[in-house]
Parts: structure tokens; sequence; C-alpha cells
DNA sequence: GTCTATACTTCGATAGAC
DNA sequence: GTCTATCGAAGTATAGAC
């Protein structure tokens, strides 16, 4: 049984505006602060607007994380037509604030039904797309892709930048250089360059 | 200002089956479910028991976090004391229901300060002894700790088996099982054995 | 399109009877 | 020790004025 409310258009400025401010509050201060009252008084706006844009709060959700998920593959493409693909695909998943939503959509779609459609596709494609330019881009580079298998690689490097996020967060950082130095050496390798140094880390 | 309410003992039976309720409802359901309501139902108890026994409910989750770093650290321990404590660390860092409540004391950690300094103190020391205890394990084996650098493959196997468990939850599954068959063949050869096959993944 | 005002729910927390 | 009853705050969502 769907609303009977009525909805406000889908390219009206203050809904972009609202789907903004729920994005910063995911990212600033966590999935529990995307309520209707505290996203409108961040775009400066009255609640009821939020429920004249959207049916829903998950439906405010679902829109955050397709505007995420259309961001994450634009940049991904340009990644891989960069010079250097393999690295710029691996400066793409140290992005933080990409680490951190995710882990906030992760939680959020343990919790609700609604989004986990939603998240999980996007998740599948991202990862599923990853895995194949990594694929191409060893066999190019003449990796042995039995020692070092791409799925493999792609899902270890999403896990260790999340998890990295997600405990620099929190204040827990032991190992995390070492991890990122270990990755990196292994990158500059396949580049034929001699290996950078751990202080070298400037983006 | 500390309430004037009074407390109960803390060697209570109801006090002890409270704390487990919370702890089930952290995994099954995640930290959203721990509400004073649900861990009474779930304990078979009234609500009112709950503020009997805790201070606050972040006094309760305190606990949990607690009694699972006790628990954890008591697995850790006895993996060290194995005949073979690398793949005991390994099997340790594999099982599910600690990723899961790991991941979920992350996120209330982010949500609620009060939690946070209790959950990195658990996390911090796990991480610590957890990577003095890979060191010399490397020692022993004549690792090349300058290839392999136990802060570094630590950090990863933890982001790694907590990814898995974030993301198996929700049915993403895409790269791990080819992850874990690269880290099992990289601890067959430091036991010097024959690599298993991916089929051969039995507990 | 945007707002005021409000209904309903569930939360954390407490008072006080038994 | 355990319960019934209840408070105030904050959440989702809606009705209806402007």
């Amino acid at each position: 049984m769907k609303s009977q409310r009525r909805l406000g258009n889908e390219s009206a400025r203050n809904r972009a505006i609202l789907i903004e401010a729920a994005e910063q509050l995911l990212c600033e201060e966590g999935y529990g602060a995307i309520t209707a009252r505290k996203v409108a008084n961040k775009a400066g706006l009255k609640m009821p607007l939020v429920y004249y844009y959207f049916e829903t709060m998950d439906d405010l959700i679902k829109e955050v994380i397709r505007k995420n998920a259309a961001r994450r593959l634009k940049r991904f493409v340009r990644a891989l037509a960069s010079a250097s693909p393999l690295q710029a695909l691996w400066k793409l998943n140290r992005d933080h604030s990409s680490a951190i939503s995710a882990t906030e959509l992760i939680a959020l779609a343990n919790h609700r039904e609604a989004i986990r459609t939603e998240a999980v596709a996007a998740a599948k494609q991202f990862r599923t797309l990853q895995i194949e330019a990594v694929d191409r881009l060893f066999a190019e580079k003449g990796v042995d892709r039995d020692v070092c298998p791409p799925a493999a690689i792609v899902a270890m490097v999403t896990a260790l930048t999340r998890a990295m996020a997600q405990d620099t967060a929190l204040g827990v950082t032991e190992g995390y250089a070492e991890a990122i130095d270990l990755i990196e050496r292994g990158l500059a390798l396949l580049a034929g360059n001699p290996a950078p140094s751990k202080t070298d880390d400037q983006d």
C-alpha cells in the first residue's frame, strides 16, 4: 500500500540539497544522524520538506547510495583511462570519504532491508568491474595470475582500505602504514620503478 | 553528576543473562537492536531490570565489549600454544561471529563516545599482541620480515576477515574465496606442506 | 513548494509498589 | 530483586494552511 502523499519533482533544487546534506551527515556523523530533522536542519530547510521530496527516509538514503555509486563509477572510468591505471585504482581505493561512506552504508544495509538491495547492487557492480579491470591490467603486465589472482587482490585491497578507514576514524592505526607500504612496493615493482620510501607518500 | 539509582550486584545471575542477551542481539540484529526493552525481552525479563543492573545502556554495552575481549584473548592464548600457531591464529581470525561483533562495535564506537575508549583499548591490545606473536613466529620460520612485515600481514588479514564478514552477511562474496585461498597457500608454504586445493576447506 | 502543528511510536531513564 | 506505570525526548510520517 503506497502512500497517497504528493511528491516533489526529481529535478528540484532543494531535493538535490537534501541528498547532499544526507550524504554529508552520513560521512561526518554516521548513519544514525540521517534523520528527517537533522537532514532538513543541515540543508537549512524544514523537516516536512524531506517528506515532500521523499516517500520515506529509506528512499532518501537510496538516493544517497545511487549518487555515491555514480560518482564512484565515474572516478573508476577516469582511473582506468589514466597513464598508470593500477596506481590510479589504488588511489581511488585509498580515498577516505568513500571508504567511510561504504562502511556506514554496510551497517545501514545490515539493519534496514529496504536499503540492502540498492547497496548490494552497487557494491557488486563495482567489485566485479574492478576485478575485470585488474585482470586485464595484470595480463598486460605479465603478472602470474595463479600466484597473484586479481579477484584476491581486489578483495584484499578493498578490505584493507575499508578497515583502515574504520579503524583510523577510531584511533586504531597499528599495522596500516606497513600494509600500505607493502602494497605500494608491489605496485612499484609492477611499474618497473624503484620502490618509494615510506615517507614519500604525498598525493 | 552520577545517578543516585541503586545498582545490582555484579555477580548476579540475571546481570550475566542480560549481558548475554545483549551480545546475541549485537551479533544477530546489529547494535541498533541493543535497546533496554529488546535486551530485557530477549532475556525473558522486564525492561527496568536493565537499569537496575546497569547505570546506562552504554554501561551494558561496555560489559559486552569486555566479555568479548576477554574471550578473544583466551582463544588467542590457546591458539599460540597450539602445535601450529599461525594456522590457529588464522582460524581465530576467520571466525565469523567475532568479525561481525567487531564490525558492530566499530560502528557503535563511531557514534557513541562513551563506548569508544573501551572498544579502542580492546582493539589495540589485540592488534598489538597479534603483531608481536606473528613477528616471533615469522622469525622462527625464517620469514624475511622486510618482504613480509608482520604488522602488514596482521593488518591485512584482520581487514580481510572483517570485510568478508561484513560483505557475506549482505550477499557480496566476489573475490573472497580467492583471497582466502591465497592466504592459505601462503600458510601452507610456511608450514612446508603442499598447498591445499580450493575445495579442501573444511574446518 | 514550503511551512506550522500534530499523531503516533519507541527510545532512555526513573519513581515507587511489592 | 523485580515489577507496573510513567516522563520527556526524538524518531517517522501526515494534514492542512499559506
